[in-house]
RNA sequence: GGGCUUAUAGCUCAGAUUGGUUAGAGCGCACGCCUGAUAAGUGUGAGGUCGGUGGUUCGACUCCACCUAAGCCCA
């Protein structure tokens, strides 16, 4: 007779495979149809509220593994903080404004944004932005995130424009937003701004000249008692006029060269290159000087009657020139910069059609292309051209009219941050930055940051909303026309600047304030995107239901130190005194196997789709848990391969336990904790920690050591122990008896906690869990409306502690002895053996409080005999700091049929010769 | 060049913000076992001059300095 089908085996659907790339998008079908999402804001209403604001992705491609991973951490932390008993709303959000959408609009369109009114445009940016946003949103969904997918913020919507233009307002009032100057590329044909994107590099032939100013105060290092002129190069003649400042570099070394031209001041190192172009003969030289030491000296301007400083910078090379730079901060982005730390005059007297201004004296009128060899006579003629000649070199033009483009100071609103700056470092010591150095980071920036520039010469963005006083010119921005602005824009959008007029969007009867004229213009710049997004926390938090200001967290990788948290402190402290979050978390990159960053042209890129494909969601998410995101994070086919091992160990171990659950009810079948054997009483126990550890872990947004102590737990202390043991009871006991029951027990306790435990990484295993779990195992429908498995105030007794984990120890030592019988080929199975142990000290006592059948159960053998240490044969294997011997022998009795072990009972049943004890009855009772 | 960060076995991570015996775990790997979790499960074992160099100390993976490699943000 065989007694096969007397064996309990597990029986369970739950499928050893996930299939995942198959089953988790009609998963995620079925939540949202249900609606999960809403369901679990209701079951959490009135709950205390954990608010993660959202960072707006930018609308204008797929995602990449960056932006997935920190949708997945977002959502590990949305879902532990709800299980853990917050109401924690996710409200998803894209940034939509901005250049690189109108770039990637027109030339995937191949437009001309001129040939297009105003409004049709940006219709078209619109339709492009969410065309994205909703490509986005089918990837992000895909991962396994919830959220309120179906009513994202979007930096476009009107009532968040609306805001936008408030916060604006509110910083114009108070004084911290100013006009100025800067430079921008500028094409004179076209009469309009480019942006970077829309400058393509050819060659041209310019003017290359060397030209020589008078100094006219050496600070006593230079003796100007006769003429020393400091030397300067530029491919630029026409910038000379607008010359504030000759800059050198601080660790440069400089010379005074007395030559057969006089005595010129320039870099030691490029002496002989220009002696070389410009032909003349090295007498003397004087120093040299750290560039350094000669900040401060002055030399006459060639054309205005006043002098000016020289500089340090470090943008000064000496890969051409004198190494003495020509600063103009009105046309180059690197002048204007240091110019600002200098104080420097940003002076352009250039207009819009590329001609000098009045400002310009003599070439006024002239364009500049003309004006060049005006003035190299001139400097000729005032003596001060050392040399001039023709270069040919890559120099910047317009992409659409391949006309030559120049830097030209232009008009723009900026933030004034020196104004607020204190208060800004005051409010970021209020944040918790984790980890601790964010704090570091964002305060080094925010201490030497400069002023704000905010207007973009777009059309695609938030207007700002300043008027013109079309008769004086003045600036019209005051709090009735804000309001007026902002009122329209909750209307109609946006796009009602372009539609209406002046007049049409002011309160009737608005006069400027300067001159009293009621003609206006409106302004022509658009806001910064980062002005769009620094406004989310006023425009999402404090509008929406639900959401609450200032946010509890913050979540973005570590560039937004530089973005999104600097402009939301930024936008929040000038209006609201304090930063817009409670604590900032932020992550590091994701890396190759090789640690290096991710490029298109190395070709090492990595698209999530590929991952899911592949892989699925969960193994992606898993993925995502397993990293310690402070550093940066490395993906690789070998890390990918192992996520996916260690996902099938953490499924089949539930599944294993799945399967063995599945003739018990706990409702008639479960045994009392203290009426549990030993055994079940400490694993338990170790449960329980289990569950402590990562509660914590969670809090802390620890996830890596979620994972590691989850797989630890399935892998050491379930797989590797406990599920081992309890095979013969499970299998083998009778169905209803209270060994088996208590197995049961335990899993039926230990299974659905760990389902929960999994549930915000393994979003979609967790649920699947779950569905095939009994009824009355769950709280919930589904286990992302569940709380926390708790720990309860049952603990394992501090006794059985120790014996339990003595007798851990001793398995250890018992399996190797088992191994090295095994490899001499003595035994198979740990069951076809018996062990005898030969102990003193402390393992004696140890040993002593445990019965033979604990010890057999615990080390899965058929026999365990103690005999004292003097008796330990020679070859006894060795073990616990030599106060344990174990020597394997084979077992007395005969090989059960049914349960593999041997007994000296198998043979004396009349009704079953081949069965032991246990099982004789087992099946007699059956 | 500047600000911030990272560097422990092939891989992912532990090693108290207070230096102290042979630096831990899991995966992978090698070699076995089981065939009643089976496109599973289980045992044993081999892997590390703790990025490098110098220093402080009786003693450093842990503290200091410099260097190297890598990442983010600036210039």
């Amino acid at each position: 007779m065989s007694y096969q089908e007397t064996v309990l085996l597990p029986k369970t659907k739950f499928p050893m495979r996930g299939n995942l790339s198959r089953k988790e998008p009609e998963m995620q079908k079925q939540w949202e149809t249900d609606d999960l999402y809403g369901k679990l804001r209701q079951k959490r209403a009135g709950s205390p509220k954990f608010v993660l604001h959202d960072g707006p992705p930018y609308a204008n491609g797929h995602i990449h593994l960056g932006t997935a991973v920190n949708k997945v951490l977002k959502d590990f932390v949305i879902r532990s903080r709800t299980m853990a008993g917050f109401d924690c709303p996710y409200v998803p959000g894209w940034d939509v404004h901005g250049l690189p959408i109108e770039y990637a609009m027109i030339r995937s369109l191949e437009l001309d944004r001129h040939s297009l009114s105003p409004v049709e445009f940006r219709k078209r940016c619109e339709e492009f932005a969410l065309h994205w946003l909703d490509v986005q949103r089918e990837e992000f969904k895909r991962l396994g995130i919830w959220g309120e997918w179906d009513n994202p913020y979007v930096t476009m919507r009107p009532e968040f424009e609306a805001v936008q233009v408030e916060i604006f307002g509110t910083m114009m009032e108070k004084g911290y937003i100013y006009k100025g100057l800067k430079p921008v590329y500028w094409c004179p044909n076209c009469e309009s701004s480019l942006a970077e994107a829309e400058i393509d590099y050819h060659d041209h032939k310019s003017n290359s000249i060397y030209v020589k100013f008078a100094i006219t105060d050496g600070k006593g290092l230079i003796a100007v008692d006769e003429p020393v002129h400091i030397l300067v190069w530029t491919t630029t003649p026409w910038t000379l006029p607008a010359n504030e400042a000759v800059a050198l570099h601080p660790a440069v070394k400089y010379v005074v060269a007395d030559t057969t031209k006089g005595k010129l001041l320039m870099a030691e190192e490029l002496l002989e290159t220009v002696r070389e172009t410009a032909d003349f003969e090295v007498l003397d030289t004087l120093g040299p000087w750290q560039g350094r030491d000669l900040e401060g000296i002055t030399y006459k301007h060639p054309f205005r009657d006043q002098s000016a400083p020289v500089i340090l910078a470090d943008h000064v090379t000496l890969e051409q020139g004198s190494g003495c730079v020509h600063t103009a901060p009105g046309h180059g982005l690197e002048d204007y910069a240091v110019g600002t730390k200098y104080g420097l005059p940003v002076f352009a007297p250039v207009d819009s059609q590329g001609c000098f201004t009045d400002d310009a004296g003599k070439y006024a009128g002239m364009k500049l292309d003309e004006a060049n060899p005006v003035i190299i006579s001139d400097l000729h003629d005032m003596g001060l051209l050392l040399d001039a000649s023709d270069l040919t070199h890559q120099y910047p033009h317009c992409w659409r009219c391949k006309h030559p483009i120049v830097f030209r100071a232009t008009e723009q609103w900026f933030v004034s941050i020196a104004d607020f700056r204190q208060e800004a470092l005051d409010a970021i010591k209020q944040v918790e930055w984790i980890p601790r150095w964010g704090i570091d980071r964002i305060s080094n920036m925010v201490k030497e940051r400069g002023d704000w520039c905010i207007s973009r010469q777009r059309l695609w963005g938030v207007p700002i909303p300043v008027f013109y006083c079309e008769h004086c010119g003045e600036p019209y921005a005051a709090k009735a026309a804000n309001k007026a602005v902002a009122d329209l824009f909750r209307k109609e959008g946006s796009n009602a600047w372009f539609i209406y007029e002046a007049h049409e969007i002011l309160p009737q009867g608005t006069t400027c304030e300067d001159c009293g004229h009621d003609k206006f213009v409106k302004e022509t710049d658009t806001m910064d995107v980062w002005f769009d997004s620094g406004s989310t926390h006023m425009a999402v938090l404090k509008q929406r239901e639900g959401l609450s200001w200032p946010a509890d967290l913050y979540l973005e990788g570590s560039d937004q130190h530089r973005g999104w948290f600097q402009s939301s402190l930024l936008t929040s402290v000038a209006t609201q005194g304090r930063a817009p979050y409670r604590a900032v978390l932020t992550h590091g990159f994701i890396v190759d196997g090789e640690g290096r960053k991710m490029s298109k042209s190395v070709g090492n890129t990595v698209a999530p789709e590929e991952i899911i494909d592949v892989y699925g969601a969960d193994v992606f998410r898993l993925w995502a848990a397993s990293a310690d995101y402070r550093g940066d994070i490395r993906i690789s086919q070998e890390i990918l391969k192992q996520m996916a091992e260690i996902y099938r160990r953490i499924r089949n171990t539930m599944r294993f336990m799945l399967g063995n659950i599945s003739d018990f009810d706990i409702r008639q079948d479960a045994v009392p904790t203290k009426q549990l054997p030993e055994i079940e009483q400490y694993i338990l126990d170790t449960y329980h920690h289990l569950v402590d550890r990562v509660t914590k872990a969670y809090s802390d947004y620890e996830f890596h050591a979620v994972y590691h102590a989850v797989h630890n737990f399935c892998v050491v202390d379930l797989g590797g122990f406990y599920l081992d043991v309890i095979k013969d009871r499970l299998y083998c006991d009778g169905i209803d008896s209270l060994s088996r029951r208590s197995a049961q027990t335990v899993l039926a306790n230990i299974l659905p906690g760990l389902a929960r435990l999994v549930a915000p990484v393994l979003v979609h295993t967790a649920e699947e869990i779950w569905r095939h779990l009994p009824e009355e195992l769950k709280d919930n429908s589904s286990v992302h409306f569940s709380h926390w498995p708790e720990a309860g105030t049952w603990s394992l007794p501090e006794d059985l502690q120790v014996k339990w984990e003595q007798g851990m120890r001793m398995r250890r030592e018992v399996s190797r002895a088992l191994e090295t019988a095994r490899m001499e080929k003595r035994i198979g199975s740990s069951n076809d053996a018996a062990v005898t142990l030969y102990t003193k000290e402390d393992v004696e006592r140890a040993v002593g409080m445990f019965s033979n059948e604990e010890l057999e159960a615990l080390f899965i053998v058929s026999e365990v005999h103690i005999a004292s240490w003097s008796d330990a044969p020679k070859h006894a294997i060795n073990g616990l700091d030599g106060k344990l011997k174990v020597l394997v022998h084979e077992p007395e009795g005969e090989k059960c049929e049914r349960c593999w072990r041997h007994t000296s009972f198998v043979g004396t049943s009349e009704k079953h010769p081949t069965l032991c004890q246990r099982c004789d009855s087992v099946v007699s009772d059956q």
